[in-house]
DNA sequence: CACCAGGTTGACC
DNA sequence: GGTCAACATGGT
């Protein structure tokens, strides 16, 4: 799983370095145990701006009352639905979004929706309420199963504690235009960002993060 | 008591 | 393109 590193520094070292660097403290995630696709995307919804914890709990939740399929979801009542995932904060309108994303994919076949061309399987997922470029990207490359770097806050923030800032769609092409033909590395690359940050970058001090220092991104973006 | 958690939306400049 | 308040609960 480890990627090989460039020898001069460029955009490509600091990728790979980064990720190598991460690898070697945290090892493999296997990250997003789902059991099928439909609960990856679900779970995608879900943790927005909320704690995985919480997450896991509502994904139980929905299961004892067998709602984790896109056709009863879709039809159940809304009421339920929010009292189901309110341990997730925001349930009446993740409620709600989870009720049309649900009617989507009971209207869609997944598997073919989730065979769509790169670009347009992203600009479907985005025409959905609830659904903006990070969660879009989780599905993708987590229910899909296909390359797509999901940049998140942390991910923002650890970027900029090397000097690199830049919005969603520029960090996303650095790393995707610096990392192999992987789904499994991206997979894991945006898992250990998570669990680095997680550990070392809350409330936004860059001064204990351990790759700040070892890396002098400059300024590119 | 203040702040954060694996964001998105609609309004506005 | 960028910024901002809402959205809501539970934990530290």
């Amino acid at each position: 799983m480890k990627v090989e590193k460039p020898e001069k520094y460029n955009h490509r070292s600091l990728v790979v370095g980064i990720y190598n660097k991460l690898f070697d403290e945290f090892g493999k995630q296997n990250w997003w145990p789902a059991e099928t696709p439909f609960e990856v995307v679900v779970g995608a919804l879900l943790t927005q701006q909320t704690k995985w914890q919480n997450v896991e709990e509502a994904i139980k939740n929905l299961k004892q009352r067998g709602l984790m399929d896109a056709e009863s979801i879709a039809s159940s009542d809304i009421e339920l639905l929010e009292e189901t995932i309110y341990c997730t904060g925001f349930y009446r309108q993740k409620a709600k979004r989870l009720k049309q994303i649900s009617t989507f994919f009971s209207e869609n076949k997944m598997e073919e929706v989730f065979s769509l061309p790169l670009d347009e399987l992203r600009n479907t997922l985005l025409s959905l309420n609830g659904v903006g470029p990070e969660t879009a990207d989780s599905i993708i490359l987590y229910a899909a199963n296909r390359q797509k770097f999901v940049i998140d806050v942390y991910t923002k923030r650890i970027m900029k504690c090397l000097g690199i800032e830049g919005n969603y769609s520029q960090l996303q092409e650095l790393f995707e235009k610096n990392l192999p033909d992987d789904v499994d590395v991206y997979k894991e690359y945006h898992a250990l960002i998570v669990e680095y940050a997680k550990k070392y970058c809350v409330k936004k001090k860059c001064d204990i993060c351990p790759l700040t220092g070892e890396f002098n991104g400059p300024d590119y973006l």
